[in-house]
RNA sequence: GCCGGUGUGGCGAAAUGGCAGACGCACGGGACUUAAAAUCCCGGGAGCCUCAAAACUCGUGUGGGUUCGAGUCCCACCACCGGCACCA
């Protein structure tokens, strides 16, 4: 920007801004205060609520400022600094968290950074410079970016995921998790000595060991095994406890990205390609840690219905843990004993099961394919886990499929069907096999024709009078009316068999489901399935376990070594808590290893344990640090646990709080607000992205729920209301990219205008949750509307002078303390006039700002400063008042025009931020005369004056002796006069 | 394909079922100024008719419906945005 070019200034916001940021520095004015605190007599907290407000008694006695937690997603600072997407949601939450510190709330307002991640690694891996060396510089510049805001975090509790103050207790949490397992009776997770092992795998009577100690001490092994022979039982056992703890390893086909180096978790997968980068995805078999967040998916679900947020975040978390219930079948198989079991969702569909087919993957198949097939069935199971998911999903619009040359029998009607195999059946899900029926499902129907197989209906519309079927042109998908379900190949031959060749009982009668609606159809023949033993009804799950390890040096390390057991066998154990933080290694070289070990694998010292162990050389995922920071904000210099035990409840729980899917047994659809104390469970406010929505929002539920169980936390949940601020696009309505050219810089912006503007821009753009283009014009618009303010409040002369002096010695903050109040300012009652414009700007801030409608808080308090500016005598109260509306939004202005008025009328220093909230009174506001609009047949013809209190009939006569209303109503009968008090009339004419 | 959301001036938008377009941008006109910038004031939905104004007609994606009255509620459809996508 040519200084040459650049406007002349609406007012000094290049002095009042840095001015006033120090202030609140050296006065630590946005400190929130923890249980126990004793709070400095000269802060203005103190000065508000008294020095003794968070003392242990006045928090039982309920007398302490309620808490307010106001949360920011925390950004991953990035060598491009910040975004104008950033200020977005922080000026939101700070609007937010002014308002309620005014409202004399104890404001918790944190910040931090998510400093684990890939691109410094990356940098490390070209240039050899650590990563740490990088974050820091790329935090210090996000730190200056955001301080330049102005935002009234609470610096005090900063927290960066990448020091090891904060990882010792991200490695404790997963140490938590490791040691911990899920009991499905109590549906929640309990430590991992509660765990009973089967009688197979129990002591032999009489066996007492002694318990060897070891470093590190076995604290994972549950209470009571002796930690020696037999090693066979030994290795049993302890491969049972590892089967089941929350933390485990698994060596399973795992979404592998070559070009990053690393396995990605299914949420980081999108569309067969990275997430980060959008680099190719591929299958690749691999050991790997995962924690079993499937094992909480119903409470996952269900806890939903306990928060609020919005519908649309809501069903993205649903359609991702994508339950649905419906039946698991048993097949028997001709010739076979082996049976093959299915799911189906579509029990009510079983008599049109024409074929069966089972993923490429499936165990069986060895087993059961015939020797003729056994080479295609071998060809078409190497094509299918070769090919990427993004083939795959390239190739999806085309089906392909294989005969096993083996028969099912279907339990219903004996009828003999071909078993196939087919890449469109996941062996993920469910069973990894289906029942096929063509004419009910998109997926079977396609497959039958290209493979002209039987297409049976079973299901017919329930409008549709049975008898008009004809061959289907498309299946029938939707709920409909059972029909003709039994006689579908009943082989009645079969009972002329002998016993053993019969291949379902001569007294076999399958259930008669015709004409019954699909939901009792289900019901009936799901209770049938029961009774035979043959099946039983089912819940699936879509989500999947959570892939938990990366090949990645920047990130914590695992906890974890490995040993060798008696049996030769590696095994993993946890490193004592005490051994925590576990540092990475110092590298020279940040790449995987030539073998392709991950990096930490090149440290050889640090891999290597004295006593022969192994550490683990993964790390974890970047979505880690993340899933607990909130917590790590109440308590953040904590040095004995990851968080207080009464910080921890003071800031997240209330009475309601424990209320979840565990604890009622259902959702409840109920607000958790509670009633006397105005506070929420948990984060009152999270804003954020939707770019988390089923990545970091629901890990963090994972290992809250898990933490709660653990009863390490007050609530079930940890975000209890959460916003999703809108993409910000370029000017051009596209999104932001460097290669467009259309990025803002909000150096740039603050530069220019000054950060009060920036800030009330962003928020005057439109809705928080909607899309909006910038418009830097639009940044013009708001930023006259703050010189308009000044003008309003100083007197030109002074700021004359004051120009003169800063062009003559130097523009200095000195010289702001010249500029004098406007003489119009005045100690004077505001006239009725006066106070209605003001009274209706306070309604309408206040309620917008409830509602977090900001844009149209703005507008109003534009339409009081137009009005007001124009006051020959300006009131300070009403002046004051409306500086006290704008502070939330435009902080650094309203302290210095506080300021001034504190001088010039001798008010005590009162801080602006803690000066209770203006009150609305809605007696200002009461008209006696007010314009009527009148309608004749709901079209506006005349607007008249009416006093506010007119009865019915006066109106009806004023309305009826209206000039332009009567040139409506000539030759017409007034057939009924409908009048809305204090809004308009409708004469309703014939 | 499925799920969710959104459709209002040239643009960003505003309207508990009650005067559509507040507020802002852009644009046009005026005041101030030697001039410009800045500032202040005024005017802008479309059509029709006018020298001009008044008046009138139409108007919130499309088509229906409910209502004295619909941007708002109901039904059907269209377009765009976001998410998921062979999940049986």
């Amino acid at each position: 920007m040519m200084p040459g070019l650049m406007s002349r200034r609406q007012y000094p916001f290049h002095l009042i801004e840095p001015k006033w940021q120090q202030h609140w520095d050296a006065e630590q004015t946005f400190r929130a205060w923890n249980p126990s605190d004793a709070v400095p007599a000269s802060h203005p907290f103190a000065q508000r609520h008294g020095a003794d407000a968070m003392s242990p008694e006045k928090i039982a006695a309920g007398q302490a400022p309620g808490k307010f937690y106001i949360l920011d997603m925390f950004p991953y600072p990035s060598g491009a600094g910040l975004h104008v997407g950033h200020p977005e949601g922080y000026t939101a939450t700070d609007i937010l968290a002014r308002y309620r510190r005014s409202q004399g709330r104890n404001v918790l307002h944190p910040m931090g950074w998510d400093s684990f991640g890939l691109p410094a690694e990356q940098y490390a891996v070209k240039t050899g410079q650590h990563p740490r060396v990088t974050t820091e510089a790329n935090i210090a510049n996000f730190t200056r970016q955001i301080k330049s805001l102005g935002f009234s975090y609470d610096w005090s509790r900063e927290v960066a995921t990448t020091d090891p103050g904060y990882f010792k207790w991200t490695q404790w949490i997963f140490l938590q998790i490791y040691n911990s397992w899920f009991n499905p009776e109590t549906n929640k997770a309990e430590p991992i000595s509660t765990l009973k092992y089967p009688d197979a795998l129990a002591w032999p009577e009489g066996v007492t060991g002694v318990v060897v100690a070891q470093a590190p001490p076995p604290v994972t092994s549950p209470a009571g095994a002796p930690a020696c022979c037999p090693p066979e039982l030994e290795a049993k056992r302890r491969a049972y406890v590892d089967s089941k703890r929350l933390a485990f390893v698994s060596e399973a086909p795992v979404n592998w990205c070559p070009e990053l180096g690393t396995v990605l978790a299914n949420e980081e997968v999108i569309d067969g390609k990275s997430e980060v980068g959008g680099f190719p995805v591929i299958r690749k078999p691999m050991r790997q840690w995962m924690l079993r967040i499937t094992a909480f998916a119903e409470r996952l679900l269900a806890d939903l219905d306990t928060i609020d947020w919005s519908d649309s975040l809501k069903e993205m978390q649903r359609n991702w843990i994508g339950r649905s219930e419906g039946a698991e079948v048993d097949f028997k198989l001709d010739g076979h004993a082996a049976k093959i079991r299915v799911f189906t969702t579509r029990p009510d569909t079983l008599f049109g099961a024409t074929y069966m087919v089972l993923s490429p993957e499936h165990k069986l198949l060895a087993q059961i394919t015939t020797p003729e097939q056994a080479e295609a069935v071998k060809k078409y199971q190497e094509f299918a886990t070769t090919k990427s998911d993004l083939e795959r999903t390239e190739l999806a619009k085309e089906k392909s499929g294989v005969f096993t040359g083996a028969y099912a029998i279907n339990p219903v009607n004996g009828e003999k069907i071909p078993i196939w195999i087919a890449d469109y059946v996941l062996a993920t899900y469910g069973t990894g096999a289906i029942m096929a029926v063509p004419a009910h499902d998109e997926r079977d129907f396609e497959f039958a024709k290209k493979f002209n197989l039987p297409i049976n209906q079973v299901v017919i519309p329930k409008d549709l009078k049975g008898g008009a079927i004809g061959p289907l042109e498309a299946p029938f998908c939707e709920e409909g009316v059972a029909f003709e379900s039994p006689s579908h190949g009943w082989r009645l031959e079969d009972m002329n068999l002998p016993k053993d060749q019969q291949r379902l009982p001569w007294d076999f009668s399958p259930p008669d489901i015709n004409g019954l609606p699909t939901a009792e159809a289900k019901a009936k023949i799901t209770a049938w399935l029961e009774s035979k033993g043959l099946g039983q009804k089912t819940v699936n799950f879509k989500l999947r376990d959570w892939l938990f390890s990366r090949q990645r040096y920047w990130g914590e390390p695992f906890p974890i070594i490995w040993k060798k057991g008696a049996d030769g066998q590696l095994y993993h154990e946890a490193l004592p808590e005490s051994a925590l933080p576990l540092l990475p290694p110092t590298l020279e070289d940040y790449k995987p290893t030539a073998d392709g070990q991950p990096p930490l694998a090149r440290a050889k010292e640090w891999l290597h344990l004295l006593d022969g162990s192994i550490r683990e050389t993964n790390t974890m995922p970047q979505w880690a640090g993340s899933c607990w920071y909130y917590l790590r904000y109440l308590d953040a210099k904590n040095a004995a646990g990851f968080v207080g035990k009464d910080v921890e409840s003071y800031w997240m729980g209330t009475a309601a709080s424990a209320r979840s899917s565990v604890a009622s047994g259902q959702s409840e659809h109920s607000t958790l607000k509670t009633e006397n104390s105005g506070t929420t469970p948990g984060v009152d406010l999270y804003v954020g992205g939707t770019e988390h929505a089923v990545l970091h929002l629901l890990y963090a539920r994972f290992w809250h729920k898990v933490l709660f169980d653990l009863g390490h936390v007050s609530t079930a949940e940890p975000f209890y209301k959460l916003v999703n601020q809108g993409l910000i696009l370029g000017s051009d309505g596209q999104k932001m990219s460097k290669s467009r050219g259309n990025v803002v810089n909000p150096d740039d912006v603050i530069g220019e205008f000054g950060a009060d503007a920036f800030r009330l821009y962003e928020m005057f753009m439109g809705p928080l949750q909607d899309t909006k283009p910038w418009n830097t014009q639009g940044v013009e618009g708001v930023y006259r509307f703050l010189g308009r303010v000044w003008r309003a409040f100083v007197d030109e002369a002074s700021e004359t002078d004051y120009e003169q002096a800063a062009a003559a010695h130097g523009d200095s903050a000195t010289f702001l303390g010249q500029i004098q109040l406007s003489a119009a300012i005045q100690d004077v009652p505001a006239t009725p006039a006066q106070l209605k414009t003001l009274h209706t700007c306070i309604k309408k801030v206040t309620e917008d700002l409830e509602g977090l409608r900001f844009n149209t808080a703005i507008s109003s308090m534009m339409v009081f400063i137009n009005d007001a500016m124009g006051w020959e005598v300006k009131p300070a109260s009403v002046y004051r008042t409306f500086v006290q509306l704008l502070a939330p939004f435009s902080p650094h202005l309203a302290e210095e025009l506080w300021a001034k008025t504190n001088t010039k009328f001798g008010i005590q220093n009162v801080s602006l931020s803690y000066a209770p909230w203006p009150t609305f009174d809605p007696a200002r506001l009461v008209e006696t005369e007010i314009e009527f609009p009148v309608q004749v047949n709901g079209k506006l013809r005349d607007v008249i004056r009416i006093q506010v209190d007119a009865s019915k009939e006066t109106i009806e006569q004023m309305v009826l002796k209206s000039e332009k209303a009567q040139q409506f109503l000539e030759g017409k009968t007034v057939k009924k006069i409908i009048i809305v008090p204090k809004k308009l009339v409708n004469i309703v004419v014939g």
